[in-house]
DNA sequence: TATAAGTCTAAAGTCAACTTTAATGTCAAG
DNA sequence: CTTGACATTAAAGTTGACTTTAGACTTATA
């Protein structure tokens, strides 16, 4: 398929596939005899792994080192190492957003239950309070 | 304190915290007759706060949004939906870090356990095609 | 066959979130 | 009373991840 259709299927704009060319992310791409570029569904499927590797949080150049060409390079040990690492980013992220969560939830709370006597400006301090007293505690 | 004093507590730099400042995500500080800034643990508060938002995923614009001086010009409705929805974002987000967790997981054992016989390369290309049957089914 | 739509490249521009620089002022220690 | 650590500002520079621009070539449509 053309760069187009590429950039259809995955979401990416045609650039953004061009420029991942550019810094390594893909490798080039084979060209028709006019100079296009031809894509396959691999291609696709590269472009969503790395979609999805960004959304949760990884870097470019993070991601580079996991694709299966450099991937193939690497000691078995350390790349293990590196894949488990990854594991405990993601549950450490788990757990603060469990926490940021947890926060957002309270906070709702005390919007709704806010006493009528008090003014938008001390709820507003209440509320910082509560968000701190459950941080820390 | 100084905001020598703010930056090691707070983790972040003192050019940072002064770069906060200037967009608005820190009010005006307080000044000392020398024009120095002072500042208070409510500051400290606010920049764990900001960091905590940070690592979940908040632009530094949106975060902006949910400061407590901001937050009670509000009306009610508005805001616990703007709430919700961060709520929402944060569930989204946590569903997408189960999968790759598991696809990481999934990478560690095929690694783990690849036939003798296959090469460094295959065993690549294996392993993408396991991710993928795992992404999709 | 002209015109629009798609492709190419290289280079410049953008935006967020900082950091660095430069030039100057203040304060604490010897 | 000077030296060194800390403070101030405004402005320029950096990095990551793209997007936009400009000029040229190709392909499909009226």
């Amino acid at each position: 398929m053309n760069i187009s259709e590429l950039s259809k299927q995955s979401g990416l704009s045609t650039p953004t596939i061009r420029y991942y060319e550019q810094i390594k992310l893909l490798p080039k791409a084979k060209r028709k005899s006019n100079g296009y570029r031809e894509y396959s569904e691999d291609d696709l499927k590269q472009l969503f792994l790395i979609q999805q590797a960004q959304q949760v949080g990884f870097s470019l150049t993070e991601i580079k080192a996991f694709l299966p060409s450099n991937v193939s390079n690497w000691d078995h040990d350390i790349l293990i190492n590196i894949l488990e690492s990854k594991i405990k980013d993601i549950e450490d992220l788990e757990e603060k957003l469990a926490i940021s969560k947890q926060n957002l939830r309270m906070m709702v709370f005390a919007i709704n239950n806010k006493p009528d006597e008090m003014t938008c400006e001390e709820n507003a301090q209440r509320l910082l309070n509560l968000y701190y007293a459950n941080d820390k505690g």
